[in-house]
Parts: C-alpha cells; structure tokens; sequence
RNA sequence: GGGCGAAUAGCUCAGUUGGGAGAGCGUCUGACUUACAUUCAGAAGGUCACAGGUUCGAGUCCUGUUUCGCCCA
C-alpha cells in the first residue's frame, strides 16, 4: 500500500487484478452459520447461446449490489451463478451454425447434431462466466450450475414424475402453436403477436341443392378452407336465419359442411358468416368442440399441406394459398380482396408465421398450480417490486391456460416417459433410462423422442440448483431464496412459473421479493437487436469506460420496472465520478504525516464521540452529513432503491466531501497547527473510508482499490463492514450552511462584476450574535471566496455602512464588497430592485399562507414553524436591502 | 377488445408516507487556483401534457381527455 497512485484512474490496470485477487481468496463463497440467516439470491441463468448484453449487465449490476451490501452487513451471502441450456433457441443459433457449413440437423442425425450443441455450449459457457467477472459479479463460482448438469436433469425428471402422478401433466391431441420452421409446438408465451397488412379474402360456399345460392365468408387463411368443417354464424344474425341448417359445399374439395350457429361469431367481421376450420384456429377449435365437429390436420410438420389438401398436397402453406385463390377466381367462388390489418404469431426465436394446428403434446393442468401461487402474492408473502406488477402478474394467472411442455426439438431435456411396443402402455421414470415396461415387463420399449420446454427446468432454478430433491445442506440453509431480480419481460415465462412449482415441489416460496427492472434501449429509445445493429457490447463499454461506470450508469439512470435509455455520455459521467473520487482519494492520502496509521484514526473518532467540542465546525458538518448519508443510503438500500441511494452518494463525495470539505480542510492541512492538520487528516480519511464502504456495492472496483491505498482495518473492503450511523450534528448542518451560501453569493457578485478570478478582494461583515462563530471560520472565506486577510472585517454592527459596495444579504450576514471602481450605482440599484421583487413575492405567498386559519389548524406543527421561520428570515433579508437600496438613492 | 406504463429544463431522466420544482448532459461567461481540465467558479433555462375534483396545501391522490409506448387476447 501507498504506492504511487497515478494522476488519472485507469480501470484497466485494476479491475481485472481485483476480481481474480477476491475470487482467490474465497470472498464469494458463504460461510453456513445455523445462528445467521442468510441473503440469498439465485442468478437468472443467462442463455449458452451467446454474449452477455446489456441486459445481463444491469442485472449484474442490480444484484450484486444486493448481495455485497448483505455481504457487508455480515450475512453469509449467497449468489448462486449460471447458464440456461436454452433449448429452442440453443437449437437455433446452431442451426445457423452449422448451415455455414452446408450441414443440416437432420442431415448430421440427433447424436452429432447434439454434439455440435454442447460444443457450442462449453464455448459460450465459458465466455459468459468470464464476461461475468469482467462486470465483477461477486457470486459464488464454487456452486456454479449449468440447467443440463446430472443434478439438475435428475430435478426435472422428479418434478416431471410428481405432477404426472398427480395427475397434473397430461398427453393428449390439442390444437397447439406450431413453428413450421422449428419443427415444434410452442407454448402460448412463445409467440409473439404483430400487426402486419395482410388480405381478407371474401369466398363463397355454394348452397347444396340450391344452384346459384351462396353463403360467402371472409378468410385471411384460405388455404385453410381445405380444413373445413362447417360455416358458422351468429344465432341472432337475422341474414343468415334461413340458411342455418342446411349444408354447404366447401370450395375445392367439394365436401359437405354444415351451417351452424355459434354465439363466438362476430356479425360485424366480414360478411358475418365464418368458414370453421377447428384443426387451425384457436377459436374455430372451440367452436368445433361445441358443435362436435371433426377436426382435419392438413399440414405436415414443415408448413407444406398433406394429403387431406387434396389436389394441394405437398405444396408450401402460401404456395397453396396462391393457388387456391387462383383456382377460386377461375370457379367465380372468389368474391373480393380486401386490405386488411391484423395480428399475426410469430415463433419468438426464428420469427416464422406460427401454424395454429392440432398435434399429441404434453401438458401441465395448470390451474391447481396457478391458484396457490396466486395466493402468495394476494396475501403477501411475495412482493412484487414495483408493486404494479402484481397486477400484471394477476391478471395472467387468473386467465391462463394449460402449459404447453413438449418440443419436437432434440436440444434439451428428454421427457421421461417411455412407451411399450408389447402392451402399449406408458412407463414413466425417474431414472435417466428405463430397462423395461412398467406394465408387463417387456424390454422392448422405446422413450418419448421430445423434450421439455426450457422453462420447465428454469422454473425449478431456485431449488434444483442447491441440490433439490435431495435433502441437502445447501438447501436446508439456503432455500427459500430473497429476491428474485430480473427483467419484466420474462415475467410470465420465468417467474411466475417459478412461484408455481416453487410451492409445488417445495411447499414454500422460493423467493419473496420480486424485483423486476426495465428494458435497456439505445439512446433513442429503441430495443436492441442484431438485426438494427444497435447493440452495445457490455465488454466494450467496460473496456472504455469501467466496469464501475457502467454500473454506476445503469444503476443510477433507472427506476425499478422502467425502460432505460443507456447513453455514452451516461457511463462517461461515471466514469469521470471514479475519477474524481480517485482524486479525492489521493489528495487524502498524500495528506498523511509520515507513518499516519488506523490506529490514529481510530483513536481520534473515539475521541470526537465523548469530546465533540475538540472538533472544528466544518468537521462536526462533514461527519454529521457523512452520518445522515450512511442512514439514507441504508434505508434507501433496504426500500430497494438503489438509484436514489447511488446518486445519494454521488452528491455528497462531489458536491459535499470534495467541493467543499477538501477545499476547507486544505486550511488547517497547510497551516501552522500541527495538531490541527493531523485531527483534519483523520476527518478525511475516517469519512472517505467509510463513504467508499457505501459506494462498494456500486462501484466495487475502484473503491477497493483506493480502500487498499487509504489505512484501513480488514483485510478486504469486500467485507468491510457496512458502516452505522452516529447522531447528527443538526446545529453543525445549521451553522455551516448560512456560511457556504455566503460563500456563493460572493463568489456570484465577483462573476457577476467580472472580478478577476485571482484577485483577493476586501469585505466588511456585520455577523450580529454570530460574530465570535464567523471569525472562527475567517480562513474558510479568505480561501474559498477569494477574500484579502488583511481587508476582511467582521463586525457585529456597522456603525456606518460602506458607501460604494455591494451588498449582500444572506441569513443573519450582512456582507459588503468594496469593489472600488467596478460598482456601478446604477447597475446595483437595479440589482438590488430585482431581488426586492423576489422577496415581496415569497413574503406575500408565506403571509397568504400563514393567515389562512385553516392552514395554520390543519397543517403540522412543524410545517407552520417552518413557514413562520422562513417569513420572518424574508423580511429580515427585505428590510436589509430596502435600507440599503435607500442609501443608494 | 382488456390491462399496464409514460408525459417534469434544449436532451436523458430523478422526485416513495401530499408541505417552498432537482440532477447529469448540452448551452453561455470566466479560469491550467499546488487532488482532479475525466477539473473548478458562475449563469441562463420549467403554467411538472390538458380539464375537472379531493385537500389548508397537489408534480405527487381521484375522475376524465389527448399523445406515445408496452403487455395480454
């Protein structure tokens, strides 16, 4: 320690040093103490498909400024790191991959195919984690898990048997969301719902035995009319009441469908008749329900129509529709297109037009699952942070639908049900493999090919990942987890599914604190994306600017739940407030007398506590507002908002600790009193020591670095502990701040009379009763307002006013600068008018406001001495100038 | 169609029990003042979207309207 410390702080030579050095050392692994009660927070698995984004860097930053404030408190803390196998969009990344190369997923097969994948995966595993370190994420690498490990595998298969045997997981043939391209059936959360032109095509179903009579309905999907089943209108529609009945035949196929009746058939769509196709539409299926209507499949698997299309088989979905409405046209079945606008699902990964279509699929009933978890949140024991999103939250739960949970994907993992090719039946297992049927015994079986949906293993993250279902240590002690902090985005698919089956399989929640953040934008408001190549790598702006400023910029700039527009300038801003701390740092510590060590600070601060009057009153003023910075940042801490807390502290190490108290403390550092320099010596240290343990969750690198510089106790500022208030010193507060503004209101009359800048100018103060405190502080005005010692007199009252000067009134001072040469009369009169006004205004509202009975009745004591001190002070101030303004007529 | 959010200084945004409108950036003026020009001193700039209501008092609570954004169906 007290090396050089360069001029500028320099990021790059620290950061990466620091987190290997606290990594070593084991700071990121808890210590299990039966008698504490452990923090802990289960990292939200980022995906092995690629690089962390900005994204994972705001929740970097969000939770392990939670974990290290826990840390600091001495909880044994707990932040359990990892990755998310991802499967569909794992699949995906790696389906372009190897596309480069001309290869093909079912041209390699399943095996190489998944080779390929966890290749890909080690890779990207690897990067994460490191990326994770480049952001100095302080979790505990040692219990790092991976959504594919065995453990985890073993979870999901346990949970998979439990529901089952519940009866809660189902197989059956539904209409399902299909991704053409992907090949699979997708969850409802899985598509994604956008406008786009598209037509409405309007086509008539002849009339059976009713040559020339038509029923005409409206279609976006018109190859869909190959799928068929009836036509449908609304009961009370009185245009279609002689029709309702009677058969139609289809166009194309010449198959005879029925006309019936359903309320779900808005009269106002189309001509308000509607063709039914319950084999391709969510709400064409219910009606096929009611009406026990069949249901026919014309689709394969890739989005070409099958056989039940007819003369259409085998050709693309839109090829078809091309030349179905040709065909249509040439029969004079076709009666219009119109533009029309609306929503079309799109597969949230690859972005292809999803394929409502009626497929054998897994499911979860979800609605025993759903009501517990409502519970929780209705009756508290999970809080949603902002609050709003409870009602979001709500609001889904109390409409959702059974969980769509197989994928005809290969990457992922495989659904643990195998199927005897002797008895038919279905064995499900625990075990990884099963050697025979359940049923009958027989060998010859064969396991589901598809595997579970992602989020199913996510969903299980906050247990499986401390050892659940066995009965570990790790998850006696550590589970239930805290918080659960993420983004609002995955609300549905993660969260609240963790709730689910968080109580479901545990009994308890798994978390009860739900913090969500925004979205992180470009700095004109749009969402990241590859495609718009406006996506910022995290690892650059680290690179440029600093982990730290990043974090500080993402954790300062927002508020819980909103979207955040990061720009450069943001994280330059932050980067130049680790600079300035820096600064600071080096100023203290160049300070130091020769052999300056804790031991004197500590000997003073207890000193200060029984002896306050050995203290100068800037010192009483910096440790009192050192004091109510440590309460409001622990508080605001503990009230989840962080932002409010970081720029807490930026205000008081700027714009307190270094703009003024550094300024002030350069007197007594420089002057004769030796006693006094090292008592100032030890105010600093003792406040920027402490006030950087309140920055280290922000900003964890460039504190513990200066932290290492400064004499310190500990061996780590990592697990320093966090700092307790002492009293406040309010008469300190209260005395000092009538003599920085006039400080300010000096420095304001030299600019606004153009004074050079290095010039000392004369002043002559009438203090009153304050006379002994100001005189006591006369250095600080002769240093920080630029005063001549030798013209500077205060006074408790003037006898004689000077003549040419200015006139300065700030509370209980009455200050006067002779700027010989430079007043100018005139320019002061109107001066001192322009101020008169503002006062008469402020005196007229307090006067209103103090004569209204009401308010003097209703409102607070406090609030009324308020005002009243105010008013009184305004027209002490008034009284002033006005005398003053009258000598100058 | 249902729900949620935003609207505050030129820009980006804070403003959490309702009690005299804030920051950063940008702009303008001046300064290399022995920690820092990634700096310092100073200044200008706002009917807090609009209209009502509750209240002694509303940026903050309630109702409605407008514009923008998001989620769900």
């Amino acid at each position: 320690m007290g090396q050089e410390m360069p001029k500028t702080y320099d990021h790059r030579t620290v950061e990466q040093r620091i987190y290997a050095w606290w990594e070593e050392r084991g700071y990121f692994t808890p210590k299990i103490d039966y008698s504490k009660k452990p923090f802990v927070i289960s990292m939200p698995p980022p995906n092995v498909t690629g690089g962390l984004h900005l994204g994972h860097a705001i929740t970097a930053a969000l939770q392990d400024l939670m974990i290290r404030y826990h840390r600091m408190k001495g909880d044994p803390t707990l932040w359990l790191p990892g990755e998310d196998h991802a499967s569909i969009a794992a699949q995906y990344v790696v389906e372009k991959e190897i596309a480069k190369e001309g290869l093909t997923r079912e041209g390699l097969g399943r095996e190489k195919f998944l080779e390929r994948v966890w290749d890909w995966m080690h890779r990207y595993r690897h990067v994460i984690a490191q990326q994770h370190r480049r952001l100095g994420t302080s979790c505990d690498w040692t219990r790092e898990r991976f959504t594919m490990d065995e453990g985890l595998a073993r979870a999901v298969r346990e949970a998979f048997v439990r529901l089952f045997n519940k009866g809660l997981i189902y197989r059956g043939n539904y209409l399902v969301n299909w991704c053409p391209r992907c090949g699979t059936a997708l969850s409802d959360l899985e598509v994604e719902h956008e406008e786009e032109e598209s037509k409405l095509y309007y086509v008539r179903y002849p009339l059976e035995s009713a040559p020339g009579e038509y029923i005409t309905v409206a279609t976006t999907r018109p190859e869909t009319i190959l799928g068929d089943t009836a036509v449908a209108v609304h009961p009370n529609d009185e245009r279609y009441r002689t029709v309702v009945g009677r058969i139609a035949i289809l166009p194309a196929l010449h198959r005879r469908i029925p006309i019936i009746a359903d309320e779900s058939v808005d009269p106002e769509f189309g001509t308000g008749a509607v063709k039914v196709t319950p084999g391709h539409d969510p709400t064409d299926y219910e009606i096929g329900q009611r009406h026990h209507l069949p249901i026919i499949n014309i689709m394969n698997d890739d989005g070409t129509l099958n056989e039940n299309a007819g003369p259409y088989a085998g050709q693309d979905r839109y090829v078809a529709r091309q030349n179905l409405v040709a065909d249509l046209e040439k029969e004079g079945l076709l009666v219009k297109i119109e533009p029309y606008l609306h929503a079309l699902g799109h597969c949230q990964r690859c972005h292809t037009v999803i394929e409502p279509r009626v497929s054998l699929q897994w499911f979860v009933k979800i609605k025993p699952l759903a009501e517990p978890a409502i519970a929780a949140v209705r009756d508290g024991r999970i809080r949603f942070i902002p609050e709003r999103f409870a009602k979001v939250y709500f609001n889904w739960m109390e409409n959702i639908r059974d969980w769509c949970i197989s994928r005809q994907l290969w990457w992922g993992h495989r659904i643990p049900v195998w199927y005897c090719d002797d008895c038919g039946q279905m064995s499900v297992s625990r075990e990884e493999t099963l050697a025979a049927c359940q049923k009958c015994g027989s060998q010859n079986i064969h396991q589901d090919p598809d595997i579970l949906d992602t989020w199913f293993s996510s969903g299980l993250w906050p247990f499986s990942t401390l050892g659940w279902p066995d009965d570990t240590e790790d998850l006696r002690y550590f589970y239930p987890t805290d918080v659960m902090e993420t983004a609002y985005d995955i609300l549905f698919f993660w969260v609240a599914r963790m709730i689910m089956l968080g109580l479901e399989m545990t009994g308890q929640i798994p978390f009860h604190t739900v913090y969500l953040h925004g979205l992180i934008r470009d700095e004109y408001g749009q969402k990241m994306s590859k495609s718009k190549g406006n996506v910022v790598d995290p690892l650059v702006v680290i690179e440029d600017y600093g982990a730290d400023a990043l974090r500080f910029a993402l954790l300062t700039g927002s508020t819980p739940g909103n979207d955040m527009k990061l720009s450069m300038q943001k994280v330059e801003g932050a980067r130049n407030f680790a600079n300035k701390l820096w600064n600071a740092a080096r100023f203290v510590i160049s300070n130091l007398d020769e052999g300056y060590s804790v031991e004197d600070t500590n000997r003073l601060a207890a000193l200060w506590k029984e002896r306050p009057e050995t203290l100068t009153l800037p010192d009483r003023w910096i440790l009192s507002r050192h004091n109510r910075l440590i309460a409001d940042v622990t508080r605001l801490i503990e009230e989840y908002q962080f932002g409010e807390a970081g720029r807490q502290i930026y205000e008081f190490l700027w714009g307190e600790f270094c703009d003024w108290y550094i300024e002030i403390a350069k007197v007594p550092l420089y002057g004769e009193d030796k006693a006094a320099a090292r008592q100032t010596q030890a105010i600093l240290v003792y406040v920027l020591e402490r006030t950087l343990r309140l920055l280290h969750p922000f900003m964890p690198f460039v504190t513990e670095e200066i932290w290492q510089h400064l004499p310190h106790e500990g061996k780590a500022l990592i697990i320093a502990p966090w700092p307790e208030p002492d009293p406040l010193d309010e008469a300190a507060e209260e005395e000092m701040t009538p003599i920085m503004e006039m400080i300010r209101a000096i420095r304001n009359a030299r600019a606004e009379y153009d004074v050079e800048p290095t010039r000392a100018i004369a002043a002559i103060i009438a203090a009153g009763q304050k006379r002994d405190l100001l005189v006591s502080q006369k250095d600080i005005l002769i240093r920080l307002a630029r005063i001549d010692a030798a013209q500077l007199h205060i006074e408790q009252e003037l006898l004689e006013k000077p003549p040419k000067a200015l006139a300065l009134v700030v509370r209980g001072y009455e200050v006067f600068l002779p700027l010989a040469g430079l007043v100018d009369i005139e320019r002061e009169r109107a001066r001192l008018t322009g101020e008169l006004e503002n006062l008469e205004k402020e005196i007229a509202r307090a006067e209103k406001l103090l004569a209204n009975p009401n308010f003097r009745s209703k409102a607070p004591a406090e609030v009324v001495n308020k005002e009243q001190t105010k008013l009184e002070d305004y027209r002490q101030r008034y009284a002033k100038l006005k005398e003053r303004l009258q000598s100058l007529l």
